[in-house]
DNA sequence: TTGTAGGCGTTATCAG
DNA sequence: CTGATAACGCCTACAA
C-alpha cells in the first residue's frame, strides 16, 4: 500500500493541495465552507493519509523529537526518569529518542553527534556530561537541559539534584535519631562519580555542625568487579561488601548507601549475616526512592527528588521557556526531601559480634 | 550559527553541490581525484557540516529510526530490554525511538500513529498489542516484530518467549526436587496478560506429567490494590500478599511467582516472617531473570530468555530480513533456560506454624 | 474562500 | 570525473 499524499487527499476530495495542508492543520486565519472541510477530511480518512514529516520537518525545521541521554538502565532512577519524561513529552506532542551511554564518554560524544544530525528539538542530559565543551557548543544550536549536580561554572541548563542537601538532609535525619559513628558506602568510583561526592560533602557537613570529629564518619568505597557491570549486580555488591566490612571491623550504627541499589545490598547483607536487625541495632538509608527501597522489608529511608515535576520541568524548560536562545541559561534547584521509612531509628547500643572481637584485639 | 547546508560546502570548496554528495556519501560508481576529496572533506569540517536528515528522508524514504513499544518501565525486564535494543541497534546505526504505552490501550493505538507518521523503519513490540488489527495493518506499511508469546492466528513477525515452556521447566525443577504442593501467584489481572496464562499453562502439564492430581497446584491471584500502580510496587505486594496467604492457609513448599518481583515479595514476605527459611522450608521462583533476582540472598531460582539475543535478532529482523515485505511472517522460538540459584532445594516436610494450626481444624 | 508557485536540503539521473 | 536539473511532500506567500 503506498503512501498518500496531500496531494493525492487533494486530488480525491476535488480541491487544491493548499486547501488540504490549511483544512488538515486548521491554521489559523483561513475558513473554509464546511462541505469542503468534510470533503478534506472524508478523503484523508479514506486514503488512510499521515502527513510526511520529513516533508514537513524540512519546511518546519522542527522534529518534535527530544533527546534522552540516560548513563544506563540497570539503577531504577534511570528507567523512572526515563518514563516520566517520555510520558509527559508524549502529552505535549514530543516523542523521545533513547540514547544509553553505559557511562561510555565516547558514547555520549558519539550520540550527541547524532541527535544533532537527526535534528531533535532539545536535549536532556539525566547526568554530568564528560564532554562538556561539545555539549555547551550544541547547546547553542539545540537547547539543552541538565537533569544532575548543579555546577556553576558550567553554562548549561540545569535542573539541579543538590546532592548536598541530600546528604545533609539523611545525616541529620540520622544524627538525630542519635546515631554517632556513621558509614557511607560508594560502590567502585567508576560509576556515580560527581553526586556521590556532593552527598558525601553534604553529610560531612553536617557532622561538622553537629560537632562531632571527623572520624564519626567512615567511607567505605567497593573495591571494582571484574565482573560484568552492565547488570548492575556491582551496585548491590557494592552495598553488601560494605555491610560485612563495616559490621566485622567498625562500631557503625547507621550506614548510608550512595544510592537505593548499594542500600538494599547493605540491608541484605545485616539481614543474612543474621546478629543484627534492622533498624534495632543498624539504622540502613539509600538515596533516590526507587521502588527498590520499597521493595523489602524493613523499606528503606531514602531521599526523593520530586521526580514527576522534575521531569516535567525539563521537557517544559526544553519546549516552552527559551533555554538555549540567545544564550538563555536557566539554573533550577529541585527540592529533594527525606523519606523516612522502617530503616532507620533510634541508635542503640550495638553489641559486637564475636568475630568482631577478634578484630578489635 | 547557521546550520551549514551542502551548497555551502559546495561553494567553499569550489565544486558543484552533487560533488559533495557523491564524496561524502561515498556513492558507489563514482570516483574523484585526490585533491577534491580532500577539498570537499575539509570545507565541511571547516563549516561544521551535517546533513539535514529531514531531507534525506525525504528523498531515501529512511529514518534509521525504531520504534520501540513497551508497557511499562517498573518491571526491569522492560529497562533490560530497552537497553540491549538501543544499544545493538545503535551499532547498527538506528535509533530508538521509546514509548512507554503504561499498558494503556489507548496509547498503544496513538503510539502507534505517531510511529507510522514519524516514519520508523520499523518497530518493536515488547508485548502482545491490544490493537491488534491496527498493528497487522501498519506492518505491511512498516515492519514490526513481536516480542512475548507466540500466537498462531496474528500475522505478526514474532520472537516467541515461549511461556509454556518456561513454565514447564521451573516446575519440573520443583517436581523433581520433591515438592509436591506447589502454589503459582500472581498479580492482578490487569497488568500481565497473556504471559501469566502460558507459564501456568506450562506448569499445569508438567504436574500432569508427573500424574499428580491438579489440587497439587493453588493459584492465587491477588487482589488489584488501589494505589498508583505506576510504581510497580503492586507487583511486590502482590508476592508479599500470596505468600501471607499461602503460608498461613496451605501446605505449600514451593511457590512460584508470575515474574522476579512476585518473587521477591514472596521471599521478602517468607522471610520477614520468620517462621520459614528459604529454600530449607519453601522454595521459590520466578520468571524473566532481572537483576531483582540476583539482588537479595537467598538469590532465587528464574527462568532467562537470553535477552541480549534475543534483542539482537529482534532489531536484526527489522533491519536485515525482509520482515514486513510482501507479507512476510517470521516467528521464532526462543529458548528459555532454567537459571539454578540458592532459593529452591529439596522438600522437606514443613512444619505448619501455630495459626495455620487455626485454619486447618 | 480557494489555487498557483516557489523553495526547504537532499539524492539521483543524465548529459557534458 | 563533474555539473545542471528534477524530484521528494509539505508549507506559505501571494494572487485570484
Amino acid at each position: 500500500m503506498k503512501k498518500a499524499t496531500s496531494r493525492d487527499v487533494a486530488k480525491l476530495a476535488g480541491v487544491s493541495q493548499t486547501t488540504v495542508s490549511f483544512i488538515l492543520n486548521s491554521t489559523p486565519g483561513v475558513s473554509f465552507s464546511e462541505e469542503t472541510r468534510r470533503r478534506v477530511h472524508e478523503a484523508a480518512k479514506q486514503l488512510n493519509y499521515v502527513p510526511n514529516s520529513f516533508a514537513k520537518g524540512l519546511k518546519t525545521n522542527e522534529s518534535k523529537l527530544i533527546g534522552l541521554l540516560v548513563p544506563s538502565m540497570v539503577n531504577p532512577f534511570y528507567p523512572m526518569l526515563t518514563q516520566r519524561i517520555e510520558n509527559y513529552s508524549a502529552l505535549k506532542g514530543y516523542n523521545v529518542l533513547l540514547c544509553c551511554t553505559e557511562r561510555l564518554p565516547e558514547r555520549e560524544v558519539d550520540y550527541l553527534n547524532l541527535l544533532a544530525e537527526k535534528l531533535v528539538d532539545g536535549i536532556i542530559y539525566t547526568f554530568t556530561p564528560h564532554y562538556l565543551k561539545n555539549a555547551v557548543r550544541l547547546s547553542r544550536q539545540i537547547p539543552i537541559v541538565l537533569i544532575g549536580e548543579k555546577e556553576e561554572e558550567i553554562s548549561l541548563s540545569t535542573l539541579s539534584l543538590n546532592g548536598f542537601k541530600c546528604g545533609a538532609l539523611l545525616a541529620q535525619h540520622l544524627l538525630e535519631l542519635g546515631h554517632r559513628s556513621i558509614a557511607y558506602v560508594m560502590s567502585p568510583v567508576k560509576s556515580v562519580s560527581y553526586t556521590r561526592q556532593r552527598r558525601l560533602d553534604g553529610i560531612k557537613s553536617k557532622i561538622q555542625e553537629f560537632g562531632l570529629p571527623e572520624e564519626s564518619l567512615k567511607v567505605y568505597t567497593a573495591r571494582p568487579v571484574s565482573s560484568d557491570a552492565s547488570d548492575g549486580l556491582f551496585e548491590i555488591d557494592a552495598g553488601y561488601q560494605g555491610a560485612e566490612y563495616l559490621l566485622k571491623n567498625t562500631d557503625v550504627t547507621a550506614i548510608i548507601g550512595v544510592n537505593d541499589m548499594v542500600a538494599v545490598g547493605i540491608v541484605s547483607c545485616i539481614l543474612n549475616d543474621g546478629h543484627y536487625k534492622v533498624p534495632d541495632d543498624i539504622s540502613v538509608c539509600g538515596f533516590d526512592n526507587t521502588f527498590l527501597s520499597e521493595m523489602f522489608r524493613p523499606k528503606i529511608t531514602t531521599i526523593d527528588y520530586c521526580s514527576p515535576y522534575l521531569c516535567k520541568f525539563a521537557v517544559d524548560m526544553l519546549v516552552e521557556s527559551g533555554v538555549g536562545e540567545e544564550g538563555n541559561v536557566l539554573k533550577l534547584e529541585n527540592e529533594p526531601h527525606l523519606v523516612v521509612r522502617s530503616s532507620t531509628g533510634p541508635v542503640k547500643a550495638r553489641s559486637l559480634r564475636p568475630d568482631a572481637l577478634k578484630a578489635v584485639f
